[in-house]
RNA sequence: GCCCCAAUGGCGGAACUGGUAGACGCGGCAGACUCAAAAUCUGUUGCCCGAAAGGGCGUGCUGGUUCGAUUCCGGCUUGGGGCACCA
C-alpha cells in the first residue's frame, strides 16, 4: 500500500504553480474579471487559525471562479502600521520597522505553505514609504475639498506616562501600564467629514444585497439618522437660553428636568464658580473615552440651582442638572428628561426622586391606573395629562409639538445624526505622517505635492514615554512653505483605519509610482466582487472604507460608489481551555495530553488538568494552536479541509484534534481509492461508452447531482455542505468494486469528478490524483465540471404521508405525480388507512414531491 | 447601558421559500483482518416502550399563527460580536 507523501507532493505543486505563474492576474477588459480579497493581516508576529480560516475561504472562492472562466484578481498585503509594533518596541527593545518586517517575512512564508492561488507580485505594506506617500496627497485633497477640518477632541490621558492611551489600554480607567487613573484632555486635531455622506452611506446600504443583513443593520444603527426637534428653553434669571434636542417631543408633558453634558458650555462656565460643580466634571472626565465606559457607570448628576422654563408653559420650572450620561457629541448636548418613557431617564429620577409623569399610555388601558416605576413605557399608545395634546397618538403628538414650536419662533423640528465625524490624528510614532506643518505666522500649512512624501524617520529611540517624532533631534524642523520662516512639522501620524480603507485600490495597480493607483486598473477591477473577513470589521473599517471610496470620487481620483459588492463575514476559531487543577494556571493545548484512562493530564508532569469552556483562541488563554504545526505535520490541505468541514463558515468554529484527524483521514481514504482503484480504469483518452449495471446509474446519478449541488453550495458559501456532498460521493465510489457492466467507466468518471470537485478545497491532493489519473495540463487551469441535468435529478421521489401533521407513511411515487395520484397512493397505503381508523378524511393538502397530509 | 447575532442527538452540524428533523463527520458499541496492537474495512447508533411490527416523546424556555413550525410572530434565558485610539 503506497502512502500518501504529503510535504513532497505539496511543495511540488506550490512551485508548479509559481513557475507557470498561474495566479498571475492581467488586466484584460475582453474578460469578465473576479475580484476575491480578504482583510489584509496585521503582521502579528505569525499567522494564527482565524488567517486560515479567513484565506482559506478566500482560496476557495478564487479557485473556484476561476475555473469558472473569470479572470481572477487574488492579492495579499499587510496592514503593517499600529500600536502592537510601538509596544513591541517597549517591551522587546525592538524597533517597530524590524518587528514588523521581520514578522512580515515569517508570515509570507507561513502563507506560503499553505498553497493559496494568490499573485503575489502585488505584494504590499503599508509601513513602505511606496504605500503611505499616496495617502499623504489625498489628505490634502480631501483637505483641499473641505473634507478635513481641526477640532478640538478628547483623549484618554495617562498622567504618569505623559501618553495618550488608546481604549484598550484603558482598564478599569486606569493606565494599561502605570495604574494611574485616566484623565481625559482636550487636544486640536484632524476630522475626516464622513457626516458629510451620512444620508448617501445609509441609503446605499439598500443596494448591498450581497452583504449579510446584519452587517447592514450595524451600519444602520450606527449612522443612527434619527427626525426630531430642537428647541430653545429660557433660562429663569438669563438672557441665553438652553438648546436641547429630543426625538420624543410628544412626552415635554411628562418632563422633569433638563440635563446638559459634562462637557457643555454651560457646564464649564457654571463651573468656573462652583468648585463642587468643578469636582463634579472633574470625576466624570475620569472615565474614559468610550461610549461602553460612559453609559455603563452608574448615572449621576449635579443639580446647578439654574432653572429652564417650560414652552408651553411660563409657570412651570424644570431644573437643569450637569448629567454623566449625556454625550456632548449628539444632538446639542443637552436632553429634557421624561422619566416615564425613557430608561436612563427613570434611572435618573429615580435616584434624584424627580417626578414620574407618564403621558403616553398604552390603548386599553385605564390612565388613572397606568404608573411607571422601575420600567420605562417606550411603546405606542395615546397622549394623557398633555393638554392640548390629549387623545392623540404619538407621532401625531410629535408633528403637533414640533408645529407649534416653529410658529413660536423657539424651535425647529430636524435630522440628526449618531455618526460623529472621522477623528484621525494619532498621537503615535508607528503610522503615516500627517503631511502639514505648523508656522507661528501662517498657522497650519499644508506640506506642497511637491515636497512630498513626508518620511517617517526609522532613526528613533524609545527611550521616553510620549511620541518619539517630538524627540527627533531634527526631523519635525522645518521651514514654513509659506513664509519661509521656521516652523514644525505635524507629529502626530494617521489613524491605521485610513490604510486600510484605500488598499483594495491599490492592489489594482501597486507598482505604479507617481499615482496611487491608475484610472484604468481601478475601472476594470473594482468594486472588490467579494471581500471576506471577520465580523469584528462589520461598521468601522468597512464604513470607513466606504467613505474614503466616496470621498476618492469626489476629488476624481475614480468613479465608484461602493468599495465591496459582496460580503463575507466568517466566524471566529475557538479551542476549549485547560488549566492546571492545582494551580488554576491556563495551560496550552501542546501541554496537556489524554491518559489511558481518558483524563486529561500535563504531559511535563503529570499533573492533574481541568478542561474549561470553548473559547476564541488567545495568547491570554494559551488556547492556541499554531497553524504552522499543524500544517507541518498533516499538510495544508487537512488544514483546509478541516475548516470548510462541519461547521458553516459565518458561524464560530471550534478547533479539535479528533477533527484534524478525520480531515486526515479522508485525505488518505481519497489517495488511496484513486490510486488503487478495484479495477484497471479505461484510458483518460477514451470516449465513455454504455451501458452500465443498476449500481452503476445509480452512482452516475450521484455523480452528476454532487456537481450540481456542490456548485450551488460553493455559490453560497455552504462549505461544509460541499464537504458533506463530496464525503457521500466518496462513499459511493467505494462501494463499486468494478464487477458490473461499465463499472471501470463509472468509476473514472466519479474519480475525476471528485478530484475536480476537491481542486479548490485541496488543491495540492487534486493536482496530485489529476496528474495521476492521466489529465493534461494544471487542474488549476481546467475549467468547472458541469452536471448533466439528465441524470443530476431522480425520477422517483420518496413522499412523506401525514395525517393530521404526523408521519405515517412514505410512498414513492414517479417525479412531479398528479395530485389525484399522488393522493389516491396514499390513501391506499396500509399505514395510512391504519392510521385512519375508518374517521371521515375532510381534507387532503398535497404539496407536489414532498408531502401529503391528510386532515380527518 | 445601547445595537447586532446565535442556540437542533454524547459532540460539530444538515434540513432549499412553512412540508419526512438528525444528511455528512466525530465519538460509542459489535464484528472482520492480526500472535497482538495500530491502521483499515463492515454493521449499528436521538430518547423512551416493544421480541418485532409499531407506538410515544423530541430542535434553549414560554405563549401564539397554521392542515403542518427547527423555520413565522410575542415574551424570556444563556452565550458571542461591536460601541468611534486594538486590528
Amino acid at each position: 500500500m503506497s502512502r500518501y507523501n504529503v510535504k513532497e507532493t505539496e511543495a511540488k505543486w506550490q512551485t508548479a504553480w509559481e513557475q507557470q505563474g498561474c495566479f498571475t492576474a492581467v488586466d484584460d477588459a475582453s474578460r469578465p474579471k473576479y475580484y476575491v480579497l480578504e482583510m489584509f493581516p496585521y503582521p502579528s508576529g505569525r499567522i494564527h487559525m482565524g488567517h486560515v480560516r479567513n484565506y482559506t475561504i478566500g482560496d476557495v472562492i478564487a479557485r473556484h471562479k476561476r475555473a469558472k472562466g473569470f479572470n481572477v484578481l487574488h492579492p495579499m498585503g499587510w496592514d503593517a502600521f499600529g500600536l502592537p509594533a510601538e509596544n513591541a518596541a517597549l517591551e522587546k527593545k525592538v524597533h517597530p520597522a524590524v518587528w514588523t518586517r521581520e514578522n512580515i517575512a515569517t508570515m509570507r512564508g507561513q502563507l506560503k505553505t499553505m498553497g493559496l492561488s494568490i499573485d503575489w507580485g502585488r505584494e504590499l505594506a503599508t509601513c513602505d514609504v511606496e504605500y503611505y506617500r499616496h495617502e499623504q496627497k489625498m489628505f490634502l485633497d480631501f483637505l483641499r475639498e473641505g473634507l478635513a477640518y481641526r477640532k478640538e477632541s478628547w483623549v484618554n490621558w495617562d498622567p504618569v506616562d505623559n501618553t495618550v492611551l488608546a481604549n484598550e489600554q484603558v482598564i478599569d480607567g486606569r493606565g494599561w501600564r502605570t495604574g494611574a487613573l485616566v484623565e481625559k484632555r482636550k487636544l486640536s486635531q484632524w476630522f475626516l467629514k464622513i457626516t458629510a455622506f451620512a444620508d448617501e452611506l445609509l441609503d446605499a446600504l439598500k443596494g448591498l444585497d450581497r452583504w449579510p443583513d446584519r452587517v447592514r443593520i450595524m451600519q444602520e444603527n450606527w449612522i443612527g439618522r434619527s427626525t426630531g426637534l430642537r428647541f430653545r428653553f429660557r433660562l429663569s434669571g438669563r438672557d441665553d437660553g438652553l438648546e436641547v434636542f429630543t426625538t420624543r417631543p410628544d412626552t415635554l408633558f411628562g418632563a422633569s428636568f433638563a440635563a446638559i453634558s459634562p462637557n457643555h458650555p454651560l457646564a464649564q462656565e457654571l463651573a468656573a464658580g462652583n468648585p463642587v460643580l468643578a469636582e463634579f466634571i472633574a470625576e466624570c472626565s475620569r472615565v474614559g473615552t468610550s461610549e461602553e465606559a460612559i453609559e455603563t457607570q452608574e448615572k449621576r448628576g449635579y443639580d446647578t440651582g439654574l432653572r429652564v422654563v417650560h414652552p408651553f408653559d411660563e409657570s412651570w420650572a424644570l431644573p437643569v442638572y450637569v448629567a454623566n450620561f449625556v454625550l456632548m457629541e449628539y444632538g446639542t448636548g443637552a436632553i429634557f428628561g421624561c422619566p416615564a418613557h425613557d430608561q436612563r431617564d427613570l434611572d435618573f429620577a429615580n435616584k434624584y426622586r424627580l417626578p414620574v409623569r407618564p403621558v403616553v399610555i398604552p390603548a386599553d388601558t385605564d390612565p388613572a391606573a397606568f404608573v411607571v416605576e422601575g420600567e420605562a413605557y417606550t411603546g405606542p399608545g395615546v397622549l394623557r395629562n398633555s393638554r392640548f395634546l390629549d387623545g392623540l397618538d404619538a407621532e401625531s403628538a410629535k408633528d403637533e409639538v414640533g408645529r407649534r414650536m416653529e410658529e413660536m419662533g423657539q424651535g425647529e423640528r430636524t435630522t440628526v445624526y449618531r455618526l460623529r465625524d472621522w477623528g484621525v490624528s494619532r498621537q503615535r510614532y508607528w503610522g503615516c505622517p500627517i503631511p502639514v506643518i505648523h508656522c507661528p505666522s501662517c498657522g497650519v500649512v499644508p506640506v506642497p505635492e511637491s515636497d512630498l512624501p513626508v518620511v517617517l524617520p526609522e532613526d528613533v529611540t524609545f527611550d521616553k514615554p510620549g511620541n518619539p517624532l517630538d524627540h527627533h533631534p531634527t526631523w519635525k524642523h522645518t521651514r514654513c512653505p509659506t513664509c519661509g520662516g521656521v516652523a514644525t512639522r505635524e507629529t502626530d501620524t494617521f489613524d491605521t483605519f485610513i490604510e486600510s480603507s484605500w488598499y483594495f485600490a491599490r492592489f489594482c495597480s501597486p507598482r505604479v509610482e507617481d499615482q496611487a493607483f491608475t484610472r484604468s486598473s481601478v475601472d476594470y477591477w473594482l468594486p472588490v466582487d467579494q471581500y471576506i473577513g471577520g465580523i469584528e470589521h462589520a461598521v468601522l473599517h468597512l464604513l470607513y472604507s466606504r467613505f474614503w471610496t466616496r470621498a476618492l470620487s469626489q476629488c476624481g481620483y475614480m468613479e465608484l460608489p461602493e468599495p465591496f459588492a459582496g460580503l463575507f463575514t466568517q466566524g471566529m476559531v475557538n479551542h476549549e481551555t485547560y488549566k492546571d487543577a492545582r494551580t488554576g494556571g491556563w495551560l496550552s493545548p501542546a501541554d496537556v495530553a489524554k491518559s489511558e484512562s481518558g483524563a486529561l493530564l500535563r504531559v511535563d508532569d503529570g499533573g492533574p488538568v481541568t478542561v474549561g469552556r470553548v473559547e476564541k483562541m488567545s495568547k491570554s488563554k494559551k488556547n492556541v494552536v499554531d497553524p504552522a504545526a499543524i500544517i507541518g505535520t498533516y499538510g495544508a490541505d487537512a488544514a483546509r479541509l478541516f475548516m470548510l468541514s462541519d461547521s458553516p463558515p459565518e458561524r464560530d468554529l471550534e478547533w479539535t484534534e479528533a477533527g484534524i484527524d478525520g480531515a486526515w483521514r479522508y485525505i488518505n481514504r481519497l489517495w488511496r481509492m484513486v490510486t488503487e482503484p478495484p479495477v484497471a480504469l479505461p484510458g483518460a483518452d477514451e470516449t465513455m461508452t454504455g451501458p452500465f449495471s443498476d449500481r452503476g446509474n445509480a452512482t452516475r446519478r450521484l455523480i452528476h447531482k454532487t456537481i450540481a449541488g456542490m456548485s450551488d453550495d460553493l455559490e453560497k458559501f455552504r462549505f461544509n455542505k460541499a464537504v458533506a456532498r463530496i464525503r457521500e460521493l466518496t462513499n459511493a465510489l467505494g462501494e463499486i468494486d468494478g464487477s458490473g457492466e461499465g463499472e471501470g467507466w463509472v468509476l473514472r468518471e466519479g474519480y475525476e469528478t471528485a478530484v475536480r470537485l476537491i481542486g479548490p478545497m485541496m488543491p495540492h491532493l487534486a493536482e496530485e490524483l489529476w496528474q495521476r489519473l492521466g489529465g493534461s495540463g494544471l487542474l488549476a487551469d481546467q475549467p468547472w465540471p458541469e452536471a448533466d441535468p439528465a441524470l443530476a435529478v431522480d425520477d422517483e421521489i420518496t413522499v412523506a404521508v401525514q395525517v393530521n401533521g404526523k408521519l405515517r407513511a412514505t410512498i414513492a411515487l414517479p417525479r412531479d405525480a398528479a395530485k389525484d395520484v399522488a393522493e389516491a397512493a396514499a390513501l391506499g397505503d396500509s399505514n395510512v388507512v391504519k392510521a385512519l381508523d375508518g374517521k371521515p378524511v375532510r381534507k387532503v393538502i398535497v404539496v407536489p414531491n414532498r408531502v401529503i397530509n391528510v386532515v380527518v
